[in-house]
Order: structure tokens, then sequence, then C-alpha cells
DNA sequence: ATGAGGTTGGCAATCGTTTACCAAACGATC
DNA sequence: GATCGTTTGGTAAACGATTGCCAACCTCAT
């Protein structure tokens, strides 16, 4: 249990602790049968660097933090998955925080990130603008890279995809099937994904049919919220296809349409309601695509596993996380030059859910 | 960017590092004045303390590791963030690692966390046999407890749920839903709650009908795996309900079943297929609940998305996690006793996958 | 005025590495 | 064999906090 220090090594081999740790580090040349003894005593006593120290001295913890607006959405989980793989490929670690979609528990947590002298911060910023101050006050003691969403007001690297063009392959797509009466299932623009996708919505929408930029609602990037907006369209009926902001909502409306006209999840008894409109709830069963197309943005694994199979616009996840890994990594050595603004661009997966 | 110490608020306020310490740490009274002019010269400086430094005084960093097999798996990510919080409220950090299904990387990870002086390690084991040397050598140095699952020969703490009893829930429900012909998908056992699922049912099952336990496929805990297991199973249809050993293969399962007899994703056409049994690949078209039953382990968020909403057995991962990180962190203090062996019963949640 | 006892601030050692600087040793050269 | 340059190992000073110990001071009773 007492834990071993470079000082048993050295004195278990016979010689100094510079000499051990540069053998460890190889940080200079040192005789090879020295480098021998000291692998050999090393080995004997199980000796492991004491990172902390290590770092201390070194000043750089070979650690990254990291900041999502909430760890459960399976988007972010990806995102975070692609970031880890590609910073332990190049040795560092990853420090995860949750920010629990409050912009008070995000300051707190890159405060936390700082003051544990993490090299470098990627952070998906959960706010436009409350969001802003941490993040500046972060970037000016060390690289900072958003991810996915950008605040305005701080002057960092960021790595998103291109929005727009998304939305607009996504009403190409909807308008070519034949869809007119569009609507957009959005998230308040308080973030600027949100803010883009709604923006790109509404630029583009009137070229399929002039009244489609009336039809917009906005609640939040939640299946509850997509819930609710599919009870409603679902009630008043007043669209062929629903556009929703990213694919959590895109569920919840899919969700919403299968439960109306199938009352109650639990009173289903052996025979199925009969094809087509029926009035088990007293309004029209929605059918996808037939009568209402729906699209999500994001393309979570889970797109492919509903029915119908949700039509998306693909985040490349692996490619954001490398870039913005790769943008963060590239600051750690040359601290010049102005932020760089990367935009990836997606691609439409077309699926059942649009396939009229 | 110039990194400002305790020795700069020491200057700025006029006294000594030890009476800023004192002041930052409360660890001893200081009068209320020098308290006061130690705060303002703090604030004024923007000073945070450096909790490498801290750390490597105290021989304790506030941070405990992590490693999953798979974050990407709905499950772990639910698990992960309870974690998290828990463990915030505490006042301590996460280091996340993800194992990559693979008991090297697992290893490597492992002894990465140890080498940056975690206080302690939270790890659900890939492989029953081929993790427990690297649990085993970090119990050696830091408290460890096992998550989920269990590995053979590693004395640590564990915190899971009681997979047989979860088990024998969905098999009674089943029988009393008056499914007979019982079939379990699940996981090769090289990890102890494929394992223990697996008993579960073996032990079970025939209570139903007694070559029910005749009837299992074993692969791994993956969408993938269930939806091959369906395809075979609705090309033959031997089964009038389908056990799953996780929802991720009740989610392949029912995948493959929705796709059956209304073949191509993409070429679907307009018109829907006539209802009930229909000949469009040559199989009989398998409803879910009418014609089969099945059933999921976990319950996560997405079983209540899909339709038919899928029938599974609910880890309490709140719960889990808080008790995982209850037992960490009394073990930080108390290194005395034998290991404790934490079982949480789970429920059976019944939805529309099981209702006939 | 003096001494006991309690506060409170400072000095300096310490945590475990890394590394600038020094010096011994060695080889080569003339 | 003296000189010079090159290896290569050691010494000690950092990195930035925490904390044991000491001493100064203050209060109060005698």
């Amino acid at each position: 249990m007492a834990r071993v220090t470079m000082r048993d090594v050295a004195k278990e081999a016979g010689y100094s602790v510079a000499t051990v740790s540069r053998v460890l580090t190889g940080s200079r040349r040192v005789r090879p049968d020295v480098v021998q003894a000291v692998r050999e005593a090393q080995e004997r006593l199980g000796y492991r660097t004491n990172q902390l120290a290590s770092a201390l001295r070194r000043q750089s913890t070979a650690t990254v933090g990291m900041v999502v607006p909430q760890i459960a959405n399976p988007f972010f989980t990806a995102l975070v998955q692609a970031v880890e793989r590609s910073l332990h490929r190049s040795g560092h670690g990853l420090l995860l925080c949750d920010g629990e979609e409050s912009p008070e528990v995000e300051a707190e947590r890159v405060q936390m990130l700082l003051s544990r002298q993490v090299d470098g911060l990627l952070i998906v910023p959960y706010h436009a603008e409350r969001s802003a101050a941490s993040i500046r006050e972060a970037a000016e003691e060390i690289p900072v890279v958003q991810l996915d969403r950008v605040v305005s007001g701080a002057e960092t690297d960021s790595v998103a995809v291109d929005n727009e063009h998304g939305m607009v392959q996504v009403i190409r797509h909807l308008a070519s099937q034949g869809y007119r009466r569009l609507g957009f299932v959005g998230a308040e623009p308080t973030n600027s994904t949100a803010a883009e996708r709604l923006q790109a919505y509404l630029s583009h929408a009137g070229e399929v049919g002039a009244d489609n930029t009336e039809r917009v609602w906005l609640g939040d990037f939640s299946t509850s919220w997509g819930q609710q907006a599919g009870a409603m369209l679902a009630a008043t009926g007043q669209v062929d296809a629903v556009i929703c902001a990213n694919d959590l909502i895109a569920l919840g409306v899919l969700d919403a349409f299968a439960e109306h006209g199938n009352h109650g999840t639990r009173a289903r008894t052996g025979k199925r309601p009969a094809h087509g409109r029926n009035r088990t709830s007293g309004q029209p069963r929605l059918r996808v695509p037939e009568d209402v197309a729906v699209t999500g943005f994001d393309d979570i694994a889970f797109a492919t596993l509903i029915r119908p199979t949700l039509t998306s616009v693909r985040q490349p996840v692996d490619e954001l996380g490398a870039e913005a890994v790769r943008a963060l990594l590239s600051r750690l050595s040359r601290t010049d030059g102005r932020p760089r603004k990367i935009r990836i661009q997606p691609d439409l997966v077309v699926r059942q859910s649009t396939a009229r």
C-alpha cells in the first residue's frame, strides 16, 4: 500500500532520481547498462509515475476537460465517445462534466476544470449568451474549442456542422417527395444550433409554399416537447410534413402520432385497429409517411430502430470529435493565429419517414 | 495569461502564503480582518487554487476514475450520468474512460487512472475473467467498486441488481399472459450480468414449459445480434415469447420482426402491405405482442419510444450510481471491513410488447 | 509587573517529479 | 602527457500548495 516513488527506484537501482527520471522520460541519453538497471528496478518495485507531480513540474496535465449540456442526449454521448477516442490516441485523458442544462452548473464545471489545470477545454455551450462569460474567462487561460454550438462573443476555435445546408437538404427532399405544407418543430433559439436551424427553415421553407414559415412551434430539444407538439399537430392536422430541429423531438412527434387514434398504451387488447383513418379517439389517425412526413436532425443510432425509420441529417460525430481534438491540440503547441471556425457539411439520410 | 499563484495573493494582501492557505481552506482560525484582506486580494487577482499542487501535498485528488465497457450503450450512459451527479454533489470530479469492449484497453485505462492518482475507481468490468487482474491490482492501491458487473476473484465492494429476481419476474409475467413457448436471446456468459441472466432463465423457464431451456441463443449485448437472432426466429417461428438479456438485443429483435414480411426499408412505396399475415417476403409476418412477446432488460429511455413499447426490467440507475458512489466514498475514510456486496431489487415494467 | 495560557501569523519542510547546471570521466588530438 | 570536447551522472532548485512548529502578542489573574 505504501506508494513507491522514484526515490525508491533510484535507491534500488543504485542511481540518482535524476537518472531514473531520464530513463523513464527519455529526455536525455543514458548508458544502456544503466537504463537496463533502472528498468529492472522499476519492474521489481512495480513503480508507476505520479502524473500529479509530473504535471505540476511540467506545467501540463495531458488532460483536457469537456463540458456537454446533457450527457444523456445520445448525440452528445456519441460526440463524447468520438472525442474520448481521439484524445486517448494522442495520450491525453478526458475530464468529463455534465452541464445539466444550466448555465450556472456549466460555469461551475468550467471553473472546476480550470482549477484542475486541464490543458485545454472542449465545450458544447448550453446557452448562446449566458454561457459566453465563462467561456471567455476560460479562453484567457487555456485553449478552448467550442463544439457543435457556438456562443456569440468568445474568440475561440469552433467546430460544427453547417446547419443551414442540412436544413436546405431536408426541405428540398420533402418538396421532391411532394410534401408542400411544411411545419417546423424546433427549440427556442437560445443556442446557435437551435437558432441556425430555425433561421434556415424560415429562409428556405417559403420556396416550397408561401405560408410554411407561419407554421413554426418552438420548445426545447427533448422528446417530451416533441410529444407535446406531435399531439397538437395530430389534433389539428395542419401540415403534411414535420421538420424537427433534432432527432429527440422527431422521436417525440412520431411517438405522439403513433399514440394518436390508438389511445392508451396499455388498453391495446389483441386486435389492431382497422387500417387507414379511424376514430378510436375522435381524431384521424396520422400515418407516417403516407399522411405526414417527419424528419429529424443529428441521426442518432435510434433513428434506424424505430418504425418508420427516421429520415435525418447526419452529423458526422467521429469527424466532429476528431476535428475538435485536432484543433485543440494544435493550439496547445502554437498559441498564435486568429480563431478558426470549422464547418463540416452534413448529409441527408433518407429513410422511411419521408418516403411517400 | 501569467498564472497567478498563492504567493501573488499573499504579497497583494500583505500576509504570508501560509495565512492565505489557511483562509482559503479554513484549516485554522484567522483573524476576521485578515480574512477580509486575503479575500479581497484573491478577488482582485482572480486567484483560483491549483488543485494539482494541492493534491500533491494532500495526497488526494478529489477525483475518481470510472471505466465502462462502452459509453455508447445508453444504459452505461445513464449510469455515468447518475455517478457524475452524485460525485459532484460531494465535491469530486470524474475521470471517465471507455474500455472499448476490450480487456486490454480497459487494463490500460485503469493503469492510466492509477498513475493520475485518482482517489478511487468505479468500474463496470468488461470480462468476468480477463478483467480480474487489473481490478485486483487497482484494488491493492485504492478503493475500487465494481458496478453492474462483478468479476470473480477481486475482493472489492460491488453494486448491482439482482438479475435473477428480474428474470423471474419476466418469466412469471409472460406465463401469466399465456405465453408458453419461451426462448432466450442472450449474450455469451463472459461477464456476470450475461451469466446471471442466462442462469436465471435456465433455472426458471422450465416452470412454464419443459422444453423452454432448449431454446437459448447466445451472442452479445448489441442490437445487431438482436437483429440477427430476430431474423432467425422470424424465419423459424419456434417461440411465442422472446426474452432478451438486455434492451439493445430486444430492440434488434423488434427491428428484425418489423422488417420481416415488409422487405426493404427503402423500397416501401406508398401503399402499406395488407394487415395481419402477409407474404411479401415469403415468411409469416410476426406481430408483437399478438403472435410473439418480446422483453428486454435495463429499461433504457428508448424502450418507451418504439412501437410496441418494450416490456423490460428496470435497473434503477440513479440508485445504482448513488449507492456505488456512497460505497466508494465511505471506503475513502475507513479502509477497514470486508467487501460489501450490494444488490438492488429491480422492477418489471410492463408495456405493450407483452400485453396479449 | 509578571507569568500562564490562548490566539494567530510566519518559517520552512514537504509532496514527487523535472531539469538547469556542474563536474567527473573518457577519448581524441597533437 | 596536456588540452579540449563530448558523454553522462549527480546536485539542487524549481513547480504551488499544505502544515508542524515556533515565536510574538494579547488577555487576565496574581
